[in-house]
DNA sequence: TTGTAGGCGTTATCAG
DNA sequence: CTGATAACGCCTACAA
């Protein structure tokens, strides 16, 4: 089966070439009975345009390009599903990429975008990231821009974020309210500025209460695993035995706090409360519930397209775009790792 | 920031389009010093070939469509990790488009990937699926295609599958073998093929052991959500309260079961033993530790890649290809929803 | 109302 | 070794 092309048309029709793509465009100045003539033909032929052409023509692709840490990820996989459906919604399609945290893969991944000429591209940095070149030279070459959730504070683009220090700040008072006095933080990577943001609320919170910050309580992740919470737990328990709640970067790591907990029977929230952070679906199944911070991952998405689309419709008029940067709220989950059945 | 295009090239140089096209693509017959000149500037000045135009030359875009039910799930998202990787390694993009489990979506977006000219197309169907016009469409227009998981039989196209019957079959014969004498099974949705052997699983391994079959022990989702494992529990616990052991059409259906039967105090395994499919990483986590096939999602992804390009390539050569159908092995993983602490 | 011509940027063929 | 020319398929001034 050969390809329909305006020229295949045209030649059945014994008209120009011209004509037949004015008449499916809907030109006025075609006749009645040659635009219905060519209407019929091509639909019977099942014309559709070359998109190569037409790429070529209009220099643009209507395909965006995502790069985003990791697909696997419940919190991620949200933001995908909300980048996808907004973008269809407009006509755009998505390429998809995985930095699987890695700055290096990063930053061939959005070489290969600009090189494939994508129309926009969208970033959830890796935890890796350290560096901004890559970052500036998409400004360099002007191509519609947003980052969302981990950012680069630096880079002058869009962006789509949470407020992490108040939010982990919100999670650390709760703790405090319900009677917490020496509570421990499995906090993120170092790189990451959500990582760093949630590690300062939580300071914060406990200066606001009079909780003296001391800097053993706090564990490191290198990946935010559930190995993780399981183990730095263990070492809490170890070496602080008085901890009398644990507020963990993310509800993965969350997990393996409660894991621990429960394998040597502590009881939550009895000896020590438990909160997470991102509102992941495991957490409404485990037991005890998991108290969390939500964050909205869907919306993240469905923004972070509207404002890409935003700059891209505004670069395609030569208007000029002011970044912003836009921000969503979260709220405090409270189920049983906090307050009990 | 003006694009560099061969003639800007060229013009710098004074030579030929022609002579810098060979020359960065290494023909022979170029003098070593053009070739020089050429790929020194080419490099100072950052050119990179016009994916439109090499697209509209080479009439293939390295670029391949992937239709999935849901994005947010685990064992798709496990799939998408491993066709973007292997896609990667082999120099192709992968745009991603989501069915929600529609056939009307599955049909658009199966017209907007032909209509994009992706070279190739990578199917799991939705559940509502129950025409095959638009897949017999793909083989029509002779464009490489892989189903994989979700698949329909009657499609001769490539498939990466497992065998869902004798998974099912071994997790029942799981459930006989430690004394389950009346099993319940909470199957997925009516149309797809996988929900349909899974049950036959199941009953042939009734049959197997001599367990008449009783078709009031057998629940139909309509989704496979969380809800409708806890939803029908209840009824199995209120209809059939003697049942024994329970198998699930999935985790999350499974996860469903074991939240109800937990919030009644029903002991888990000893008096009701709960199996799910496919190995979602909640299931390690949970309180009991839920027992389940191991299904291996990221392999599938890589595997269904991996026959896309043979078919990519074949096609490209014009070679003939005959479609295969690649079968991965599953297991059955015991945790403590079956065999206890 | 219709058609001609040129160009988007690359690549392949063929002649010099 | 180099370059002119045509073609991929579409779109749009401009001319007829």
């Amino acid at each position: 089966m050969k390809d329909i092309t305006l020229k295949e048309i045209a030649q059945q029709l014994g008209i120009s070439i011209t004509t037949v793509s004015k008449a499916l465009k809907n030109y006025p100045d075609v006749s009645e009975k040659t635009r219905n003539a060519v209407l019929q033909l091509s639909q019977s032929l099942h014309y559709t345009p070359n998109s190569f052409a037409v790429n070529l023509r209009t220099k643009e692709s209507k395909t965006i390009g995502l790069i985003i840490p990791e697909v696997v990820h419940h919190f991620f996989s949200n933001i995908i599903n909300g980048i996808i459906e907004e973008a269809e919604k407009n006509g755009y399609l998505v390429i998809i990429l995985q930095s699987n945290e890695s700055m290096e893969m990063e930053i061939k991944q959005v070489e290969l975008l600009m090189n494939k000429r994508v129309d926009g591209i969208l970033i959830s940095l890796s935890n890796e990231s350290n560096n901004d070149e890559h970052l500036k030279e998409i400004l360099r070459r002007n191509i519609p821009f947003v980052m969302f959730d981990k950012i680069n504070k630096l880079i002058n683009c869009s962006k789509v974020i949470i407020d992490d220090q108040r939010a982990s700040f919100a999670a650390t008072q709760h703790l405090i309210d319900l009677g917490c006095k020496k509570i421990a933080h499995i906090r993120g990577p170092v790189n990451p500025q959500n990582a760093i943001d949630r590690f300062l609320g939580y300071k914060k919170a406990l200066e606001k209460n009079n909780i003296v910050y001391d800097s053993k309580l706090v564990y490191t992740c290198l990946g935010a695993a559930f190995e993780e919470g399981y183990e730095f737990t263990k070492q809490i328990i170890e070496n602080h035995p008085d901890v009398d709640g644990i507020f963990a970067v993310t509800d993965m790591v969350a997990v393996g706090v409660i894991n621990y907990l429960t394998e040597k029977n502590i009881k939550i929230p009895e000896q020590i409360k438990v909160i997470g952070f991102s509102n992941w679906f495991m957490g409404q199944v485990i037991t005890p519930k998991l108290s969390t911070v939500d964050q909205p991952g869907y919306e993240m998405g469905i923004q972070s397209f509207k404002l890409l689309l935003e700059e891209m419709n505004s670069v395609k008029n030569d208007a000029k775009f002011i970044p912003r940067t836009v921000e969503l709220p979260t709220s405090i989950i409270k189920r049983e790792s906090t307050l009990g059945k």
